[in-house]
DNA sequence: TATTCATGTTCACTATGATGAACGCACATG
DNA sequence: CATGTGCGTTCATCATAGTGAACATGAATA
């Protein structure tokens, strides 16, 4: 999820370049995230830098989204311009990668471009990907009578996990909350199994479908053998 | 999906208040959309500014987000700023409302944070909700092979809806190409079918997993009756 | 009670984002 | 060929984002 994609620490903000006012100006990247200092609450420990880029290239990503976006929309740099109140000027250095850009700047461009503003700092991916049933790193319990493969990690700007769950009766998978703010969307494939939140599990059927709350403990308890079930979980 | 949300025409970008240097400075409220002037190619027609928020509500939303996830860590405002190497003075006029943060200061608060601007610029929401097999306004095909029920639609900021598929042999689903950047992921639950891009779709089987372009022509061909799949349709 | 420390806010100043104008280039038209 | 229009880039200037310091307040401690 999000959240185990981030180390704790300090950053210090990169000092702004002016590209056009010369060179001496000291570099724009950003110093890192101490690895070593991870908080107490956190679950794993990460190489923490190497996950979360620096504003320098925040910024690169930034100028890089106006441009594909732009040429999305078939328009040029003056147009854009134009329709989002900027100076052609402001955008051409942000296309260039050589502006830092204000918050009101940017909503003004995603408005006039028509992508929200998620799109712009953290662009997107794609391909054709096939994972046959058995295939894929699987988490099991104990025992193996749960056993779930994530099918589809969350992407930077995304905030979702697909997983594919199997599971046999016996002893009940019981999860431990989430990060704040995580829901689960459960659809049951096929057998029966009781799910959700541990103090109002619900028994669920082929096809049904549950939504909840994935920051509290949570259970999965099959009730029939090779139950299975799809699970996206979300963070709101 | 996302696009749906926007409409054509020019953005005037608000003018920068500051609000310590006292009145007489024009409101900082963007002029709006002018609801008439949508682009020649624009497919619909809406009113304009009423879904679309000013630049000064973006302000006001990123305030809300900053003091919200702020509390949610538990930090103090000069822990944060210091933790993201940014003037406490700044913090509590973006806290406030009355700032207008460059990206880069925007950036090095959601590391500190550990959240992603996504979640800055736009804030998410919650619930426990349950549809049994058989319910849900199902969208279907003429003759009745294909049956799709959506179980949650995309909410704001994020990028996906969900679906639960329902098949017979017979005639196949050809969907027309979505949005552009659309993918899907495709889990067969129960059955056999014959599913992805047109020109090169795969055989699945139960617990088979797709991920396949969405905003290209795309099939979903049942081999066996009752073949049952759970689809998330992201626009990335 | 006085002192210290932490909090968040306000202030005057500096660095920088955004501006309009000028520039250079390519293309179309008379 | 000369002119006009559009494109994107560069420049000098102005407005404002971000800064460090001062300030006001509340809580804890000696």
């Amino acid at each position: 999820m999000i959240d185990v994609n981030w180390a704790g620490g300090d950053v210090t903000r990169a000092g702004g370049t002016r590209a056009r006012r010369g060179a001496g100006t000291p570099a724009g990247s950003a110093e890192g995230v101490p690895a070593g200092a991870a908080d107490a609450g956190t679950e794993m420990e990460i190489p923490a830098a190497a996950r979360m880029g620096t504003a320098a290239e925040i910024v690169a990503t930034v100028a890089r989204s106006l441009r594909r976006e732009r040429e999305r929309a078939g328009i040029s740099l003056t147009e854009l311009a134009r329709r989002a109140g900027v100076a052609k000027s402001t955008l051409s250095q942000l296309e260039s990668g050589s502006g830092n850009p204000s918050l009101e700047t940017l909503w003004a461009l995603g408005v006039a471009l028509r992508v929200p503003l998620a799109r712009l700092v953290d662009p997107p991916r794609r391909g054709v990907q096939l994972i046959r049933a058995g295939e894929g790193a699987a988490m099991r319990t104990e025992g193996a009578e749960y056993s779930a493969v994530m099918l589809a990690a969350c992407p930077p700007g995304a905030r979702r996990d697909l997983y594919r769950v199997r599971a046999q009766p016996g002893a009940p998978y019981v999860a431990r909350p989430h990060v704040a703010g995580t829901v689960e969307h459960l659809i049951l494939c096929t057998g029966r199994a009781l799910a959700g939140p541990e103090d109002e599990a619900v028994g669920l059927g082929p096809g049904d479908y549950l939504l909840y709350p994935g920051d509290v403990p949570h259970v999965f308890d099959a009730l029939e053998p090779d139950t299975t079930a799809v699970i996206v979980m979300e963070d709101t």
